[in-house]
DNA sequence: GGGATTTGCCTAAACACATTAGGCAATTGC
DNA sequence: GCAATTGCCTAATGTGTTTAGGCAAATCCC
């Protein structure tokens, strides 16, 4: 009997494969089982539960973003440092929807640690040292980066600008303008 | 045998209330039957299927919210409008985290068109009203907010802003300040 | 190189949810 | 009150999750 090799590097790689063609949710042990033409039940000695693979795809996800964002900041700074990362987000979900539907998910509080989360708030952080903020402001604005990025690419991912005028990318590069604008004007409290 | 009075409408309610004591996806019509206590297939001449379940839990989600939406907007205008409305998405989804959830769900395009749905962008056009923005400014400035407001409320029930200072609730409000300074202050392209 | 140990995938089985087909009893229409 | 309809039921199938225990391949070690 030939081994087929499974790690849970590997589950998790193509769990994000398989997120990424048929969507995040119908990601399941069952599927992957059969991509790797072995039975279910060996899947089980390589990840803990059906969650558990789901949790390991997520925090793929996570890292790969990361490390887009990292290599997209580098040398930039102000509008442009702005821009690239904003759209290191846009293109990695429109490229990979599955696994950035992944990067989602919930993750208990010590595996949210240890994960690339942090690193996508330091980014974020990273960009507004081009900006003239003081805490508590560049919290204020960290957090307002990320919920526009994570909402505006999750809106047009749900297909919510799709088919109407202006077209999402002519909006897209205005939403940039205009936090741009925005943070170095930023009102006093 | 007393019959259990089930109907798409008490189906779709109760699914709404189960969404938020469990959470949207372990909603569940084998669930759901156990709450009317009717068996599970008993369910089917009601709802079409799991997925028409959910469908309408989304509808009833997207058309409370747009009522609270209708009803916090009524004799607003400008900044006052503006933070009312914001409220009205935030506090549903503390409070029904469930439905919030549900109101996200991908509808097919006929659907989406005959819910609630609409209404929302219709609304947050109206907060601009207060504002001097024109097209196609104006629909950024839509777009924008809808991202806002959703990835906001978002990260945050994801937990992403708890435990770390200054205090979510701030930071909410400075959101609607920065919006505000923005939009009064829309840059030109 | 070959025996002992570990590891990897398997069979088998239990349980949950989704879904369909067909039946009988309660309700409704007249 | 009878016929037609409706509402919930039993039964059965398919899919996914998960655990227990087994056998063979790989690895370790002398």
């Amino acid at each position: 009997m030939v081994r087929a090799g499974l790690t849970p590097d590997r589950l998790a790689r193509a769990g994000a494969e398989l997120a990424d063609e048929v969507g995040f949710d119908q990601v399941t042990v069952s599927e992957l089982a059969r991509r790797f033409d072995v039975k279910v039940a060996s899947l089980y000695s390589h990840v803990r539960s059906s969650h558990d693979l789901k949790t390991r795809i997520a925090l793929v996800a996570l890292e790969e973003l990361a490390d887009r964002g990292a290599a997209a900041l580098a040398g930039r700074a102000g509008k442009d440092a702005l821009t690239a990362l904003a759209n290191v987000y846009r293109d990695y979900a429109r490229e990979h929807p599955g696994r950035y539907a992944a990067a989602q998910l919930r993750l208990d509080p010590e595996t949210a640690a240890a994960s690339a989360g942090p690193r996508h708030a330091q980014m974020t952080r990273a960009i507004l040292r081009g900006y003239d903020l003081t805490e508590p402001d560049q919290t204020h604005a960290v957090r307002l980066l990320g919920s526009v990025f994570h909402g505006y690419v999750t809106l047009e991912l749900a297909g919510g600008f799709s088919h109407s005028d202006p077209d999402s990318d002519v909006t897209w590069n205005r939403i940039h303008d205009a936090l741009d604008a925005l943070l170095r004007n930023w009102p006093a409290a």
